[in-house]
DNA sequence: ATTTAGATGAAAAATATTTTCATTTAACCC
DNA sequence: GGGTTAAATGAAAATATTTTTCATCTAAAT
């Protein structure tokens, strides 16, 4: 995952901002990262290439970065603390209302509905996000 | 909106809550409003039918309908601690990302999609939760 | 090397949420 | 209607999360 950290970096440069060491840090946490994980963990993680960074650098670096749109919060019932990377691309959730349990799903065509929206809308389109609820397998025999 | 409360009553009733002076208050809340309130609004609005609420009761209480299904929490960019009336169905949002303003659109087919997922997964599918990110007209102008 | 605007961490402040616990009350029984 | 009881309540404390402040440091341009 070199190039996300790259990609990241980038962007960052590209907007102006400076290439601290700390900010190096949060990138490869986040380039790293298959799921989600929330400021706090970015902070544990980062810690790891630079022991002296703090955690306010790291709300403001996730909060840099959400702007750029290079990064987003996910979303869960019951928290929304986490950011994943935006590129990652398609992460989907299928929440189970009963027990809490998050499935992810790929494959998703909503071709058609974005572009009913979009030219509704007159909004140009760019990402979607989609979350499902319902009960599991295990929770619908529970019952 | 009167049946709404009574309906969101009725919830609590079965499942074994008892119906407080705080909690009908909190209902009529819900119920009324149109869009999204958080904790401390619904608390501000409350305290009109019912002086004496706590916020901890109006906490408690969200929490409750939350994990009833009869309110959700509704997410957008930079928050997520307000809550709305779940069965209000779809209330799906538009978000531009560049200058964070919200369009709510109405009327999405995602059956074939949600069929598809639910004989995937074996998850009986009760709820979807659909958010798009993109330019408004005006931003893209802009640039 | 020097300069300088932007970035940093520690600590404090501000917000948001949950827990604790003594008191109150809705719902049930007679 | 009065009595009983488990559930619900509010105030205050505790905890968790996020933002602000400010003196110091540093990346990047010269």
């Amino acid at each position: 995952m070199k190039s996300s950290v790259a990609e990241l970096a980038e962007q960052l440069s590209a907007h102006g901002y400076k290439l601290t060491r700390q900010r190096r840090a949060v990138l490869s946490v986040i380039a790293a990262s298959e799921g989600h994980l929330n400021p706090a963990e970015v902070y544990e993680k980062a810690k790891a290439n630079c022991p002296e960074i703090g955690l306010t650098t790291v709300y403001r670096t996730l909060d840099i970065l959400a702007r750029l749109g290079a990064i987003r919060r996910v979303h869960l019932e019951g928290g929304c603390h986490s950011y994943a990377l935006a590129s990652g691309g398609h992460r989907h959730h299928l929440v189970c209302t009963d027990c809490g349990n998050v499935v992810e799903f790929e494959g998703c065509d909503l071709s058609a509905l974005l572009q009913a929206v979009a030219s509704q809308t007159g909004f140009e389109i760019k990402e979607h996000w989609l979350q499902l609820f319902g009960k599991c397998p295990a929770c619908q025999k529970a019952k």
